[in-house]
RNA sequence: GGAGGACUGGCCGAGUGGUUUAAGGCAACAGUUUUGAAAACUGUCGUGGGUUAACGCCUACCUGGGGUUCGAAUCCCUAGUCCUCCGCCA
């Protein structure tokens, strides 16, 4: 959420970022006008209130001793009639004035490149070489099914498309995986979380994936307003919502294995085959809560940290620094790391980590008191360290054989009990 | 799932319709004292909103939401959470 006090302040420049994102900017004027009609309303039912206060005790002392009040109360039923009715028109636009706020996205910083789409992302590095094959690569879906490890099919029996049955090796690759990427995490100072794979309505709000992007989550038929995660940064990043931490806490680093849940509304025919775009994907996440003075660095550290998975594994990838047109909602700066797939013979992402700064702390209400005593909104990390099935495809595809085997790089051979090539 | 009880500031805790403008304590911070520390003493000590050049003033918030009343931490309704007991259960 934005400060409404900087769009009004800074209302051009706030605009000309916005328009960068291709967020439809008419809406802003609107929001000015009822931020100036929430002013006046507030503080014409707030005058009135203290009259009613102030005569309300007049009346308590009259009735103790034993006097008329009438004079006074009729006053206070007059004053009440008025202000309630400043009072419903101020509901009604501070709920506008919330609800539109709601759906505006975070502005970018100004080190993000200005852009349209996807392509005008900017490539700032590269790491590795994509191997020479002297075959034609499979695709991982062919690939996993001949070597009997992964079932769409079965899966889509049980649930329905965009769902699978990982087997055998392919189920423990992925558990190794998860291992792997958990340890490595803890090495780097996160500490490992496991938090429910539910969320509260509220939560998500928190995040930023509501109210707008609704369509995009499973919603449980439940009593209360439960949502299944599309991530656990939304877990993560409320462990500290509606709080006041000090500022020698800070920074706190979360890192958290879970499945995540998307419904994938308006990605028809798209990635339609294989593990790239799945109801349901595994996920380890780090999440970092901290100062706006720390929050700079740490972004780094997490692109770092991410990248330093994808070394080990020995997977070649690229690094992009979103532009402002393709940035997710929340955030104010993001760096995506995309990793080689030889059947597409391009790369795809596979983790992208965003600095949303104060926006989901505004939302969320994550705040701090600083060394002054002043409390400030708290700036919030997250990214994918990283997506597990999307590695998998990685590592089936990069590491395939002539013969159709698969090899395990090295690192995850202990935590697959020293296998060293899946076969069939 | 059933029956009962509870929820007050960072923490403990008083308060059952009108100087509560939330007592008191602990913790924290600043100062005095001290060679230094401790102790003692003094002071500060919640958050949001409105208004103001500023000091300040006003307003809301006692788990959330709604209601009764001239007036609600206090009474009523409702939701949540926690505790105790019973039942069921990995």
């Amino acid at each position: 959420m934005l400060d409404i006090k900087k769009i009004e302040s800074d209302f051009d420049s706030v605009k000309k970022s916005l328009g960068n994102r291709n967020f439809d900017v008419s809406i802003l004027e609107e929001l000015l006008l009822l931020n100036k009609s929430r002013k006046n309303l507030t503080t014409a039912s707030e005058t009135k209130k203290a009259d009613i206060n102030k005569l309300s005790k007049e009346i308590g002392e009259l009735k103790k001793n034993k006097q008329n009040a009438d004079a006074p109360m009729k006053q206070v039923a007059e004053l009440k009639a008025s202000m309630e009715a400043d009072a419903q028109e101020l509901d009604r636009v501070l709920g506008k004035q919330n609800q539109i706020l709601l759906t505006i996205p975070n502005l970018p910083v100004d080190s993000v490149p200005v852009g349209k789409d996807e392509e005008d992302n900017k490539e700032i590095a590269r790491w590795g070489t994509p191997r020479q094959m002297d075959f034609t690569p499979l695709d991982h879906a062919v690939l996993g099914e001949k070597l009997d490890i992964l079932d769409f099919e079965t899966a889509t029996k049980i649930t329905g498309a965009r769902f699978v049955i990982y087997k055998g090796a392919a189920a423990r690759l992925e558990r190794a995986l998860i291992n792997f990427m958990l340890d490595h995490q803890g090495t780097k100072g996160f500490t490992e979380m496991m938090t429910p794979f539910i969320a509260h309505e509220r939560s998500l709000v928190g995040t930023g994936n509501l109210p707008k992007f609704e369509d995009q989550l499973f919603k449980l038929n439940s009593e209360q307003p439960w949502y299944l995660i599309p991530t656990s940064e939304v877990t993560l990043t409320n462990i500290k919502r509606e709080q006041i931490m000090e500022e020698t806490e800070l920074p706190y680093l979360y890192a958290a294995y879970s499945p995540c849940f998307r419904s994938e509304a308006g990605s028809h025919g798209k990635d339609v085959k294989g593990l790239i775009r799945m109801h349901q994907f595994n996920k380890v996440e780090m999440v970092s809560i901290c100062s706006p003075s720390q929050s700079e660095e740490i972004h780094q550290k997490m692109v770092k940290s991410a990248t330093e998975i994808l070394e080990k594994l020995g997977l070649p990838y690229r690094t992009l620094a979103l532009c402002t047109g393709d940035m997710g909602f929340a955030s104010q700066k993001t760096f995506d790391l995309e990793v080689w797939v030889p059947s597409q013979n391009k790369y795809r992402e596979i983790s992208s980590i965003s600095n949303c700064g104060d926006f989901q702390a505004r939302r969320a209400s994550i705040r701090f008191r600083t060394k002054e005593g002043k409390v400030e909104f708290a700036h919030t990390l997250n990214g994918s360290g990283l997506a597990v099935g999307r590695t998998v495809v990685a590592i089936l595809e990069n590491y395939q054989q002539k013969d159709g085997s698969v090899l395990i790089p090295e690192v995850l051979q202990s935590y697959m009990g020293g296998m060293k090539v899946i076969s069939k």
